[in-house]
RNA sequence: GGCUCCGUGGCGAAACCGGCAGACGCAGCGGACUUAAAAUCCGCGGCCGCGCGAGCGGCGUGUGGGUUCGAUUCCCACCGGAGCCA
């Protein structure tokens, strides 16, 4: 027997599933069709050009086998919300969504199965899409790509030959085209060095001797470098993905090693890099994370003569005042120097110890607590001193860092303390550090006054001088004899972008039997990638790139592979190079790409570029849109909003900056930077169980007793609640899909909105679901007959309400403007609230809202809700839903009281509250205060010495 | 160790520029409706004390100090947590 439905049109869970996909199969054919959320550029049919234009950006996802984790849909509806309040206050709204698609856990599931990265990734694209169509997000799908379509991939190598064929002219400080440097070398015939150290005229460069100078300045270059090889990987990594000495992904021990590789010049952009973040709305701590990144540190480069070698021994420092107290020099175990006297033999600690260091991983080197170096045997001169010293080697000094050696400062400097401890080397005080007495136990570090820091000899004498004026001092003095200069030393290295990965965008580049290289032309792009039957990377000592195995797709000629018959003979045979890019590249311009996705001559069409990356700051409204960037009136950055994890704040957001500034400066896009305002959406978390020992326990093994007392099911030992990543280990994973089922897509929405924040890390409490659930269905309920799905209209507008619809709709604007959905759904929930009804159905008349206000309700909630007030709407007589409808008006004079009740406080504590007239004046507010019954016995007969009133918020009185 | 951010009821939180601390939601309690339950609607709700009661008094935004007529908000120190850099 089944009970008949006495309430069918009631908002329950599968009541909005049916709804919500029904819109959404609506949407579908819409988009089809060209319409619904399909953004047209400008010169398209349909393109509005008189509406402002609203560049809302998602970080892309990497579309994992798992499928959509509740993250993913939290920045991703607040961008939704936000996108479709700016549709309806009439912008122009692009916002787009697509795949970064290359990368390593395709490839390592290639590497298990066997099955093709592209077969697995288009399947996990798949899922992904149907994951974030049934959230009902307006992305413009006819703007979808992927990193790993040729399409685009085409492209991305395209700009890095763009970088290959630049240099940084340092004196324009921008990227230029390497032709004019070599157009400029030849005009004015300069001399340059050549290999072996000799200068020579550019007229007299063999061929290969003019390139392998230009070659030295490319933006993207062969270098050889000290890598990060990670023999278990199979890849070199960068220095951003090495975290103490371990790869940051499976924390596999990484070794340094020399390799040529693809590298780009990104130090030559750090001073524009750091510069430029004043220009962007970004959150202060991320750009304090970049500031860190780039490391910019003014100090000077010292040139120590060595005895019996001819070059001398450079050195960076940030402390040249410490001068005085070098009394013995380190540098890496890889540095030339110990390589050179380890060569010469007849020192075999040495030759060991370098042998053992070079072994070492870098997070043993880093971590150990006891020093350890060698002597080389040679000595040294400190210049203002003139004292003979030695130089060791040790691995606490890095080859990667400033010039893998420096002096040695152990007074100032805790570890040149601790190895000048472990090594009876001297120590010498030279600064008299501003609180901190000088033992001789401890290093002491900071500013004071330099002492002992004079020498007739060398005619160098500081004593006395503050830091800042002793550094300055010792600076001219090394400048004055040539021995020394001022220089600006930064912590960003060069960008390693090669990869011994098959999963990658392929170089565009081939080598000669001799081993030069040579660029692919533009015609021939894209450099596909070749199938592959096995993709185990090579786990070994050295690199060995999986492509390698493509031996057919290696082995080709100048002329296959598409290089300029003028540079190479068609004829030639070249091989490809093998390593591929790393996961980064993607990433570094698909915001571009997205604003002419399908243009086929060009990275991007330049009239949509200009469209949608430059505007004009708000205080220069009135202009003409620009044609060119202006500083003075033009926003820096080009997308509105970019939203995503602050796991990005530093590696991919410096890349694209990188990019875009290469691409900025060589007149390929209108704006310096390309993200002007960023949010990062903080992590959602989960709850999760510990044990007395810190211990985690997974929370099916954990059953509630009583108030917040949890117990471990097994044991019964008592566990606290804690907050936790989400992870498979501790079985708090919450999967979308099954919370969709349960309460509908709209629901979910509207609780990760809800939750806290955006910015704030919260954990998931399926528990308070309910809520925003309970709030759609008594929304409905208010506009929506049960019974029989007909609306529920009031006869006439009741006033308060009225007035309440205006506040909310004022707030609900303010509130989405500054990405605080969370205040902005409480304000709707208090409007529905006040609104509802107060008893059953009898009377449909009686309390409610007229059909007009519920459609500005509707109109309000839908940015939050689409699916909901669409249906809501379309039962008011809106068949086609909100949108297209334009965000409501509401009457500023509604957002003021006539009348308002304010606090009176005596001596700061609240005593009483009085109703007064809004525009009552000072006078007379503290009139009626003083007179108050609640206020007088706290007076205790008493004049006031002073009333404080603050119109419309309160009244102190102070005694 | 340095830098940045954070700490508010049983829980998630609000208070946007120094002006009524705890909006809104969850959980809880009470009532209406119901044979009963669910659902719904109405109400209560920081802590302590006094009062039968409407109410009155005190304390209260991690801790201790400071500035101010007034501090969750600004300043200093400390404790605890998160992130970044060493």
């Amino acid at each position: 027997m089944t009970e008949p439905n006495e309430h069918p049109f009631r908002y329950t869970a599968p009541f909005a599933n049916a709804i919500e996909e029904r819109w959404q199969a609506r949407l579908e054919s819409e988009q089809a069709a060209g319409r619904g959320f399909r953004q047209p550029n400008p010169g398209e049919p349909g393109f509005d050009a008189s509406k402002p234009k609203f560049y809302c950006l998602d970080m892309f996802p990497y579309p994992s086998g798992a499928g959509l984790h509740v993250g993913h849909p939290e920045g991703y509806t607040a961008t939704d919300i936000v996108c479709r309040y700016k549709r309806m206050k009439g912008f122009n709204v692009l916002h787009p969504m697509g795949w970064d698609a290359f990368g390593l856990p395709a490839e390592q599931y290639a590497i298990q199965t066997g099955v093709h990265p592209e077969v697995t990734t288009t399947k996990a694209i798949d899922n992904f899409r149907r994951q974030l169509k049934r959230f009902g997000f307006m992305y413009d799908w006819s703007r979808e790509f992927a990193t790993i379509d040729p399409d685009y991939y085409r492209w991305t190598q395209w700009i890095w030959l763009l970088a290959y064929g630049s240099w940084f002219d340092p004196r324009a400080g921008a990227a230029r085209p390497i032709a004019e440097l070599e157009a400029a070398l030849a005009r004015e015939d300069r001399e340059v060095e050549v290999a072996g150290g000799e200068r020579r005229r550019w007229s007299a460069c063999s061929r290969r001797e003019r390139q392998a100078h230009l070659d030295g300045f490319r933006l993207a270059y062969l270098g050889e470098q000290t890598v990060n090889w990670c023999p278990k990987l199979g890849t070199v990594l960068a220095n951003e993905e090495v975290i103490d000495g371990r790869s940051e992904r499976g924390g596999h021990p990484v070794v340094r090693m020399p390799l040529k590789q693809w590298m780009f010049r990104i130090t030559a952009y750090a001073d524009r890099l750091l510069a430029d973040l004043a220009l962007v709305d970004w959150p202060e701590s991320t750009r304090t994370m970049q500031t860190e990144w780039i490391g910019r540190s003014e100090g000077a480069e010292i040139r120590f003569a060595v005895e019996g070698e001819a070059e001398p021994l450079t050195v960076f420092t940030t402390r040249p005042d410490t001068l005085f107290g070098a009394t013995y020099m380190v540098v890496a175990p890889e540095h030339p120097l110990v390589q050179r006297a380890a060569g010469r033999g007849g020192n075999a600690a040495l030759a060991e110890y370098v042998a053992w260091a070079r072994n070492r991983s870098d997070v043993d080197r880093q971590e150990s607590k006891k020093k350890t170096g060698v002597a080389t045997g040679l000595l040294a001169v400190n210049p203002a001193t003139g004292a003979r010293i030695p130089v060791w080697t040790a691995d606490y000094v890095l080859m990667g860092y400033g010039t893998g050696a420096i002096m040695a400062v152990p007074a100032h400097d805790e570890r040149d303390f601790e190895f000048a401890r472990e090594f009876a080397l001297p120590v010498v005080q030279v600064v008299d550090v501003a609180g901190t007495a000088w033992t001789g136990e401890a290093a002491t570090g900071g500013e004071g006054r330099a002492v002992n820091s004079s020498s007739a000899a060398s005619g160098l004498s500081i004593d006395g001088l503050a830091t800042a004026d002793a550094k300055r001092a010792v600076i001219a003095w090394l400048e004055a004899r040539g021995i020394g200069a001022l220089r600006v030393n930064y912590r960003l290295r060069d960008w390693l972008f090669s990869r011994q990965r098959y999963w990658g965008e392929p170089f565009p580049v081939v080598f000669d039997a001799e081993g030069n290289h040579y660029p692919v032309g533009g015609g021939a792009l894209p450099v596909r990638l070749p199938p592959l039957a096995d993709y185990n990377p090579v786990e070994s000592d050295t690199p060995q790139p999986p492509l390698a195995k493509a031996r057919e797709w290696v082995h080709t000629t100048a002329g296959a592979a598409g290089v300029d018959p003028a540079i190479l003979a068609p004829g030639t045979p070249v091989t490809r190079e093998t390593n591929t890019m790393p996961g980064w590249a993607g990433s570094c311009w698909y915001y571009l790409r997205y604003c002419s996705p399908r243009t086929s001559g060009a990275f991007v069409d330049p009239a949509a570029e200009r469209y949608w990356m430059l505007s004009r700051k708000r205080s220069a409204a009135g202009l003409p849109a620009p044609t060119s960037y202006d500083p003075a009136t033009c926003h820096a950055g080009g997308v509105d909003l970019y939203v995503g994890g602050s796991e990005h704040a530093v590696l991919h957001l410096l890349y694209a900056r990188f990019w875009h500034k290469v691409l900025f400066d060589l007149g390929h896009v209108s704006t310096p930077e390309p993200m002007g305002k960023l949010f990062h959406q903080g992590l959602i978390t989960s709850h999760a169980f510990q044990r007395a020992d810190r211990s985690l326990v997974p929370v099916d093994e954990v059953e509630e007793r009583g108030e917040g007392t949890f117990v471990e099911t097994k044991t019964g030992e008592k566990v606290t609640q804690i907050v936790a990543k989400m992870s498979k280990s501790l079985r708090n994973v919450v999967n979308p899909d099954d919370v969709i089922a349960e309460y509908g897509a709209d629901t979910f929405r509207l609780y990760e909105m809800y939750m806290g924040p955006l910015e704030a890390s919260k954990p998931w409490n399926t528990r308070d679901i309910v809520g925003v659930f309970r709030f759609l269905q008594r929304a409905w309920r208010l506009a929506v007959d049960e019974r029989t799905g007909e609306p529920l209209l009031a006869a006439e507008a009741d006033p308060t309400v009225e007035k309440l619809l205006h506040r909310t709709i004022a707030k609900v604007g303010e509130d989405i403007e500054r990405l605080s959905f969370n205040t902005a759904i409480a304000a709707m929930i208090e409007l529905v609230n006040a609104a509802t009804r107060p008893t059953d159905l009898a009377d449909p008349a009686k309390g409610g809202m007229t059909r007009d206000q519920l459609l500005r309700f509707a109109r309000i909630l839908w940015p939050f809700a689409p699916h909901a007030a669409d249906e809501m709407a379309a039962r008011l007589g809106l068949a086609r839903g909100l949108i297209d409808e334009p965000w409501p008006a509401f009457d500023p004079a509604m957002l003021t009281d006539s009348e308002v009740e304010i606090p009176v406080q005596v001596q700061g504590k609240v005593r009483a509250r009085i109703l007064v007239p809004a525009k009552a004046s000072p006078a007379e507010v503290e009139a009626i205060a003083l007179a108050h019954v609640q206020v007088v016995p706290h007076l205790g007969g008493k004049a006031p010495r002073k009333v404080i009133v603050v119109p419309g918020r309160m009244v102190n009185v102070v005694l």
